[in-house]
DNA sequence: GCCGTTTTCGGCCCGACTGTTTTCAGTCG
């Protein structure tokens, strides 16, 4: 069994806890995490790279050493390392470095003072009200480590779905702008970088003096605890568990504020870096040259005085954005307003919600000139897919509501099921009467990478397949990719006139942004669709455009940006 | 442990808040 990527980034992560509560150098510990991270937004896997000799040490922050040793744990399935680390410090240290306000320091002095070993050792500690004695320690962080331990998990741990983030995001933001003496109430952090799960939510505020915004923050209705609270920052959790800060600066901050807490961390650092070398200090107040501020009410500003053009929050992720940004090379990214219309879409027909009609409308109260219908195949039965029969007569239906429509092309198509052979469910002789056929893997997800990309290659081989919907399959924080080797795929769905579906559920996000990216490189073209089952959810778009954003995709790498004219020819392969 | 248009050695982003202290360590983002 192959290793996977985040197999390999959770052996780096588990050393740098491990190392932290050595002791060890903090930047060798920063090193770690930094290629865990790495290795884990990698869009191909680390095996293949090595199995076609490439030099791993050209993978940022991968040195000769960790190179060496990411071959090792390739072949070994394990790291000595780590073994050695593990023999050494007891498992569950790490466990008790999770729990919120507990960090290495804290863990290891807990281990070596009163040989704390893991979580149950931790509690009858502090029932025993024996933390209290040590250096450091006191009352206050004794309750607080017992009342972690009986929750069972950290505060506001776990990651949300942005669309869950937004319902959350949206009303406190209206909430903050009404208090007294507030200018500007902007959400940053990963949110603003249109990260398809946010940890926590980073709300920035600009105000007059005097302002009551924290108290009126921490007081607001649906907070369930107040972490911390100072003048410029404050830390809660709201019933949901979703962990808000606040942020507050004045208005010649705002750009470096603001800037500063969309991160993503490594493009600040790497920011900060190039500030540095021109003589710059780079904060959230802003840029300063000898303690004089120059620059940083906007963002735009703070880019000037390192020498940059502005950077979307989508890209800054420090995966090349900034030598694309000094060498004038960033693409224009695609925008909303670019789409001409939904490509993968369901009716009452199957398992949508809305009739025929009324998925018209809302496209075309959305302004799209065409809107692809895509019900499921006979094979998906919960669904009450298609048969031959069903679909021609939708496909009469289609051409009827056609005749009546203004500004809207409705597209005939299916969204058609790739079976376990390779074959598509549903023969030639009915495919080929439609405009659009979105082929997608609903069954087998347990194959080999190399049967399951031979299964959908052979699908593609029918000169009928035109997109290959949700290509990895994955449900985010409920079902794993099934394996695969998306380069192949992608080679290939190029090389046979092929699209690659994004598909913008909110816990598909399917493809990924790194994956994206690489189409972006190999030439693959994207079709960014909701597969909505409701009218309303053709809103989801904008998840979809925000992934597409962060994968780096302009207009023209997008088929459903095309007029009708443009969209039909790519679609006749 | 990584990295180099000052460097193959000596740097490595920067600040807020809490609790335990009485000037600061630890944690967090």
């Amino acid at each position: 069994m192959p290793i996977h990527n985040s197999e390999i980034a959770n052996i780096f992560y588990d050393v740098a806890a491990f190392l932290e509560i050595d002791g060890a150098n903090p930047f060798r510990i920063r090193a770690y995490r930094g290629a865990a991270r790495t290795i884990s937004s990698l869009s191909g896997s680390v095996v293949d790279r090595i199995a076609q000799g490439h030099d791993l040490t050209e993978i940022p922050g991968i040195g000769r050493d960790l190179a060496h040793k990411i071959e090792i744990i390739v072949e070994t399935g394990s790291l000595p390392m780590l073994k050695e680390l593990e023999s050494r410090l007891p498992p569950g240290l790490k466990d008790i470095m999770r729990l919120s306000g507990v960090g290495p320091k804290k863990a290891a002095a807990l281990y070596k003072e009163l040989g704390i070993k893991n979580l149950e050792g931790l509690k009858k500690a502090a029932e025993s009200g024996r933390i209290r004695e040590l250096r450091n320690f006191g009352a206050k962080v004794e309750a607080n480590i017992l009342e972690e331990v009986n929750r069972g998990r950290k505060e506001g741990e776990g990651r949300s779905l942005l669309i869950k983030a937004e319902e959350y995001a949206e009303p406190l933001c209206r909430y903050l702008l009404k208090s007294k003496g507030v200018k500007k109430v902007v959400p940053a952090g990963s949110y603003r970088r249109r990260q398809e799960t946010v940890g926590d939510l980073d709300i920035l505020v600009t105000c007059k003096k005097g302002s009551n915004v924290m108290n009126d923050f921490t007081g607001y209705d649906d907070v369930r605890k107040v972490v911390s609270q100072g003048k410029t920052r404050s830390t809660v959790i709201l019933r949901s568990g979703l962990q808000v800060d606040l942020r507050v600066v004045p208005e010649v901050s705002y750009g470096a504020a603001l800037h500063y807490f969309t991160g993503s961390k490594p493009h600040n650092i790497a920011i900060r870096k190039i500030g540095l070398n021109k003589g710059y200090k780079i904060n959230e107040y802003g840029v300063f040259k000898n303690d004089k501020r120059i620059a940083g009410r906007t963002e735009e500003e703070v880019y000037e005085t390192v020498g940059l053009p502005y950077i979307e929050p989508e890209l800054r992720e420090d995966r090349g954005e900034i030598r694309e940004a000094q060498q004038g090379t960033l693409p224009e990214l695609i925008r909303i307003e670019d789409l001409q219309g939904d490509l993968h879409t369901h009716t009452d027909e199957t398992d949508g919600r809305d009739t025929l009609e009324e998925m018209a409308q809302a496209a075309q109260e959305r302004g799209y000139s065409y809107l692809a219908v895509t019900d499921h195949s006979q094979q998906v039965s919960v669904a009450k897919g298609l048969d031959e029969d069903r679909l021609l007569k939708q496909i009469d239906a289609i051409d009827r509501l056609n005749d009546s429509l203004k500004g809207l092309t409705l597209l005939k198509g299916i969204e058609v099921d790739i079976l376990k052979d390779g074959s598509l469910d549903l023969p030639d002789r009915v495919l080929k009467r439609l405009d659009i056929r979105v082929c997608s893997v609903h069954s087998y997800f347990k194959l080999s990478a190399k049967e399951q990309t031979e299964r959908i290659l052979k699908a593609m081989d029918n000169p009928l397949f035109n997109v290959l919907g949700h290509p990895s399959g994955r449900l985010i924080q409920s079902r794993e990719a099934y394996d695969l080797d998306m380069e192949r795929i992608m080679e290939g769905a190029k090389e046979r006139g092929c699209f690659l579906e994004l598909n913008s559920q909110p816990d598909r996000m399917d493809l990924r942004d790194v994956h994206l990216k690489r189409a972006r490189e190999i030439g693959v073209l994207i079709s960014i669709s909701t597969d909505a089952h409701w009218s309303k959810n053709l809103d989801w778009i904008r998840f979809g455009v925000g992934q597409a954003r962060r994968g780096w995709l302009s207009s023209a790498d997008v088929i459903n940006t095309r007029s009708l004219t443009g969209l039909r020819k790519l679609l006749k392969r």
